[in-house]
DNA sequence: CGCTCGGTTGATGCACATCAAAGGCTGTGG
DNA sequence: CCACAGCCTTTGATGTGCATCAACCGAGCG
């Protein structure tokens, strides 16, 4: 229990620094995250499952989320990555009895602070600041899936460039042109609606004309221009 | 100017019983409108442009008005539908320098209720319950692009089914089956990403099997059940 | 050593897009 | 009042991007 809380504090230092927490007061954050637990998940681990009841909400500490969608076929389609910073599931406290809209698993090992509803309820809610900050990252996700909803008759290498755009510029990885976290084909092909096959072909075309890196699931961009140009459909 | 006034009370008189201020008591309604004024709007007339600083937000008070995007292509990406009580544009009140993310064009004759972005920041804002109602407004939303995310790979058929089918819900209709907005198969095609002459095919498959009847652009389903049936592709 | 998981490649087929042409309907201007 | 332009709908012919199916390979792992 001591291991916990002091757990808990190590991550509020942490986290202070995301933009979300940004010129709050370490007295205020703490008191954001009453209740809080941080939940360490390893591969392919899930916070909560579409269609359960959403009793927390929380902040991704470190490593990635996806958050998927069953569809009627049985598949999953992605409906978003999160990463460190990111909120996830403070779109529906705001429901009286808010059920989870999406399904939320580890890309390899990740930590989450979990903080439950009430918190959100009493704290959150009547800070206005903070309601803007939430409201601003879920712009910003509403916007990117806008973006990709104007994409969809674009031609499948457009698509997966404008991902890897995307991703890209959420984590401003210095110099080292490399994406955020791990990122199968798969996931790729399932956040995008097409087939694995068929992302696959795209990519390891970008990879023999040496546009693109991978090794394990790390991709990294070598001729960003190249990509940028793909979006516009060449 | 009494007139302007005397519209904006008529108008706050109509407001009052949409969802999203039900139970607020008038004089803060009218506070929540301050510096508020009615457009009315022809066929086709925009309220704003894609990419315009954002310095208002609004309601929906009657009509409707659909959310476009410019693509790459040259083509314009529907990305939602606005009836009456829908609020447009809150969601960009939060951040500092707005830019309309879509572009907000009329339905047919329709009337908005514009509001200065300086009354969301001081009335609306520290107004926790009016946030919670503006976010789950645009929860609403989000799951609806959640929704068709997830149909990406489902047949034309099914997707342009759950669109009728979610158009429908919005507004309950009594038991005519009609949607609430004058609706062309090109508006329908802009919105799924498709093509009109393949949502015409579709649409007018049902139309000789009697699921659907349109006239001028009013579109009334006649069997609902066959319509939710093609929704999970048969 | 068999297992699962991720990546890759080629052959085949289909659901759409695209192109083309036409008719109705509305508004607009000479 | 007619001509003309735009918009909406419809139908058919043709083409293609991508899904699907079917193998196969290498790597990690109990």
């Amino acid at each position: 229990m001591g291991d916990a809380k002091s757990a808990l504090e190590a991550a509020i230092i942490e986290i202070k620094s995301f933009p979300l927490f940004l010129d709050v007061s370490e007295v205020t954050v703490s008191k954001l995250c009453e209740g809080g637990q941080i939940v360490v998940s390893s591969h392919r681990n899930t916070l909560f499952h579409f269609g359960e009841v959403g009793t927390h909400f929380g902040v991704v500490i470190s490593g990635a989320y996806k958050l998927s969608r069953p569809t009627p076929q049985g598949e999953d389609a992605i409906v978003h990555f999160s990463t460190p910073g990111d909120v996830i599931a403070a779109f529906i406290m705001a429901q009286p009895a808010p059920k989870y809209p999406v399904t939320a698993t580890a890309m390899g090992p990740s930590r989450y602070l979990r903080i439950p509803r009430q918190t959100y309820l009493s704290h959150w809610k009547n800070h206005p600041d903070m309601i803007f900050r939430v409201q601003n990252l879920l712009s910003t996700r509403m916007g990117q899936m806008q973006n990709q909803k104007a994409q969809i008759k674009a031609p499948l290498a457009a698509k997966v460039a404008t991902l890897l755009v995307e991703l890209l510029n959420k984590h401003d990885h210095g110099n080292e042109m490399m994406l955020p976290l791990p990122l199968t084909r798969k996931e790729i092909a399932d956040s995008l609606g097409a087939s694995v096959e068929s992302v696959i072909r795209v990519m390891s075309d970008w990879s023999k004309q040496g546009f693109i890196q991978t090794s394990d699931q790390q991709i990294k961009v070598i001729k960003p221009e190249k990509i940028i140009a793909e979006m516009n459909c060449e």
